[in-house]
Order: structure tokens, then sequence, then C-alpha cells
DNA sequence: TCTAGGGTTGACCGCATGGTTAAACCGGAA
DNA sequence: TTCCGGTTTAACCATGCGGTCAACCCTAGA
């Protein structure tokens, strides 16, 4: 499994294939076919344990009673630990998402179970709380959710072309990384501001 | 052309079929082969089309005289109107940058020809002005690169996901980009402010 | 009208790859 | 020692797909 989470990771579901899985683990193919019935299932399997290695920390912070500023910061801290450890991580889930969305539905519903929408109204009860007081800039649950995801996964998801842009090495890319991280909760922080 | 566009966003590198794209084109297959040598020219240059179509504009952009919230308010009303139109760009660009990172530096440097080292250098004193004076929050022209790109690009290329989590079907997403649209700008501002 | 040459096609080829199967292996219980 | 279920493997199969080719079509120019 572990070695499949690895090739599907680096190739793509269409590019993976189950030769160099079973290669990558020491095995003969047809071990593969003798556990996990075929190709497409082995996908969905590890998709979903991708799914589920990101989603849930974060909808757990954001249910949480942590303030705004303090759920952004966190869900930043966890996403550029984990992704620093793994690079193909959201490449992979978006592109799979972009050219396999069919699946995706049930999968997040069966991750979620409704803790989803837990998460999204105590957001939004914040929100609103918080607006009224004059202490953050109106705005939506929705919208707060997209700016901290965003800032905080999408350079991984790119990094090969901050690289070729930027002239960045893979240590230079960590250094870029470690500046991001102290700058990235001030800016959210200033940013919800009114 | 058109075609090849079409089916290699919409379904990756991988997982494009040749026979797919002469269909699409109401063409025989054989005429691909003709006029592009192969799949992997195809691809090649399906890909270049799409970088020269996401970032020649952002650059020049950032390389202007404009303020640093005019060049960020831009940009994003630049990606939101392109990203709206091509739902699978984003998708696609980070398939392919993940799982072929190798073609992608002599790509970038064909396409910017030093412009890039020009913008950066451009943002670099803008930034440099601005926080002598006070007026922003330190950071570098990298970040604050990072920081717009993330916002604006990121909810596209997640879009099924965001679809699947928030419960939306495609006019309400919409009317996410919509109000995102509306905030997107004036966050980022305060951000920036120190 | 003839011809040359680019444009277009259906038919075909070879191979990589997902999937199957029958035999071999192995450890434990009787 | 023998049997038996679960495991592992090498060899094989079927097919989807990229790529090629020889023939045909169509138009522009002589």
């Amino acid at each position: 499994m572990e070695a499949a989470d690895r090739v599907f990771l680096r190739r793509g579901t269409h590019g993976a294939r189950m030769a160099e899985i079973a290669a990558e683990a020491g095995v003969n193919k047809a071990l593969l076919h003798y556990y996990y019935r075929g190709k497409e299932k082995l996908a969905e399997a590890v998709f979903l344990r991708m799914l589920r290695r990101l989603l849930p920390a974060v909808v757990e912070t954001m249910a949480s009673d942590l303030g705004l500023e303090e759920k952004a910061a966190r869900t930043i801290e966890s996403y550029v630990e984990q992704l620093s450890r793994h690079p193909y991580l959201p490449g992979y889930v978006i592109g799979e998402v972009t050219h396999h969305p069919d699946r995706l539905p049930q999968l997040v519903a069966g991750i979620a179970g409704g803790r989803f929408e837990q998460a999204i109204a105590k957001l939004e009860a914040q929100i609103a709380a918080r607006v009224a007081a004059g202490t953050l800039a109106p705005t939506s649950a929705r919208q707060f959710l997209a700016n901290v995801l965003s800032l905080a996964i999408f350079p991984f998801a790119v990094r090969p072309m901050l690289q070729a842009v930027f002239g960045l090495d893979g240590d230079g890319f960590a250094g870029f990384v470690a500046e991001r991280r102290g700058e990235l909760a001030g800016f959210v922080a200033r940013g919800l501001r009114p």
C-alpha cells in the first residue's frame, strides 16, 4: 500500500504502472491483483487515503472554539509541515479531482459525515459575531476557508513552477517556505481586520 | 490544435487519447501524426500554449508602474475572468508540472526571456520603498506574488472539491466566485498594510 | 486536360500494460 | 509424514493505443 502511495503520487493515476508498484514493494505483480482487485480499486484506495490525510485535521480545527486568527495560523502550520514532507501530495490530489471528478462526491461525503456542515456553521457564527463587534471585515465562512487553504497549499502545488520562475533549487524552495511560514499568519490576520 | 487543447485539458497528458483528439477535431488519427510528430510533441505544444495563456499577463502587470494593491487587483481580475472560462486549466497545469517537472525549466525560460527578473526587481524596489515609508508590512516580492496567485488561482484548481465540500452545483460555484471577486482585492490590500 | 504534390484516409502493426491462471511453496495441524 | 489452506510466482493472454503506410483525393498550375 505504501509503495502504491509513492508511485501514484509521483506518476498520477493514469501514469502509474502496476508493475512499477509491485517492483517498488519488492513483490510480484499478480499479488497486487490478489489483494486489491485491479488498478481501479487500488487507485481509489490511494486517493481516499490522501483525502483522509488532508481533510480531517482542518475540519476539526475549524470546528473548534479557537479564534479565527488562531484557526488560520494552525491550519497553515499543519499544511506547511505536512506538504513539506510530501511534495507530490497537492499536485496529485488536484490532478485527480480535475481529471476524475466523478468519484469525488461520495468520497468526501464518506469522510466528512456531516462534520463539514458543523465546521462551516461554527465559522459563520464566529464571523457574524465579530463583524457585529466591528473587529472583522465582512466575509463568509467559504471565503475565509478558501483564503486560508489557498495561501497554505497553492505554493506547494505549483512548486516546480515557482522553482523555475524564481530560480530556486530544493534548498532555495525550503528557504522560501521558511520565510512564508513566518509571514503568512500575520498576512491573514491583517486581511481579516475591518 | 484546439481539439487537442480541449482533450488534453480535460484528460491530462497520460489520459488523453490521440483517437479522441482526432474525433473531436473531426479528422483521421493519422493526420495528427502528419502535422504534429506524435503524442509527445503535441502534448508539449499544448502545455506551452497554456503557459503562454497564463504567464505573460501577470508578468507584464507586475513589471508595470502600478501600485502594489492595483497590481494585485488587476492580476486577480484577470485570472478570475480567464479561469471562469477555462475550468480545467489550472488543474491541468498543476497536474502536468507535478508529474512531468522535467520539461518545465526550458519552457519557462523560453517564455520569460528575462522579463521575470525584471518584474521581480520592480516589485522588490516598490516593496523596499513602501516598507521604508511605513506603508507596507515587511515582505518580499516572492511572497507577494505567491499570495496573490494563490488567492486568485487555487479555488479554481480545487473547484470539484469545493463544490463537494460546500455542496455547490455549477451556478453555486459561480456565485462563490462572484462573491470572491468582490472581496479579494480588499483582503490583499489589508494584508499588505503594516 | 494533364500532372505534381500536398492533404487525407482506412487498414494495419507492434508493443506496453492490465489482468488471469495453474503450478509451486510453506507452515501448521493431525 | 501427509494433507490443506493460504500465499507467491512465472508464464501467459487480450487488448487498447501510439504509430506507420500505401493508396486515394483534390486543387493549382502548366
